[in-house]
DNA sequence: CTTGACCTTCACGTCAACGAGAAGGTCTAC
DNA sequence: GTAGACCTTCTCGTTGACGTGAAGGTCAAG
């Protein structure tokens, strides 16, 4: 398929397609007249870049990581070993990030249940 | 106390401070020589904004939260009312990001749990 | 009274993930 | 054969939370 119809079913606009590409996460095909060509295994990878860059992660380390995913086509396992860390790392701070939002959260609750503290009775 | 000496309690730069004063998060005194000065519950009012800061909030919308955080010696309640869905949306955007975040967590999880897919018995 | 640590106000620079527009090539349908 | 929908590369702009000097005032200690 072309840029569009993947911008399109993948809900991202064609010019972030782009930039993935340019940061290496997306390697599509090039038709003689130069157009992008995308198989279907795009969509996953557009997916998972989404939610990957939602948690954080930079496309540096999704470069990375992306070879490394299932569903995906390309080669397997390219630096993978000395990537271990990066992920726990990763991982650490996705889980420092839930319990700053988690206890953010709660401030909110506290100030919702209050009514705001405007409530002075 | 002053701003470094805050700055170095609360683990933020003096830039840092500055700029949540210009943004009306801070409104410390001045003593004459044009000096910041700072009072004790700053350092609990800093780590609230970082708080915030790090679950996505902007300046914008921590400015009207703060007056209406306890241990704020500040007036009480200015437009806690109307905030109050504001409020809603913001714990909606935050639950949406601690998903998405757990989302992104088990992608990695999945990963290091196989080793990186460089495993292929 | 001078050194050095601290403070002040500008004001421009950065970084990431795109948005937006220009100038032009391609392809399908009529 | 041409309209219009789609694509190409290129380049500059945006947003938020600061970083980073520059140029200069303040103040306790020796």
């Amino acid at each position: 398929m072309r840029i569009g119809e993947l911008a399109r079913r993948a809900g991202v606009s064609t010019r972030a397609l782009r930039y993935y590409e340019e940061q290496g996460l997306l390697r599509p095909q090039r038709r003689p007249s130069g157009y992008r060509d995308y198989g279907e295994q795009a969509l996953t990878t557009v997916r998972h870049i989404r939610l990957l860059l939602s948690a954080g992660l930079g496309t540096a380390v999704i470069a990375e990581i992306l070879p490394c995913v299932p569903d995906d086509t390309t080669v397997l396992a390219p630096t993978c070993p000395e990537l271990l860390d990066g992920l726990a790392g990763e991982r650490a701070r996705i889980t420092a990030s839930i319990q700053r939002l988690t206890a953010a959260r709660d401030i909110l609750d506290a100030l919702i249940a209050t009514g705001g503290p405007a409530r002075r009775p």
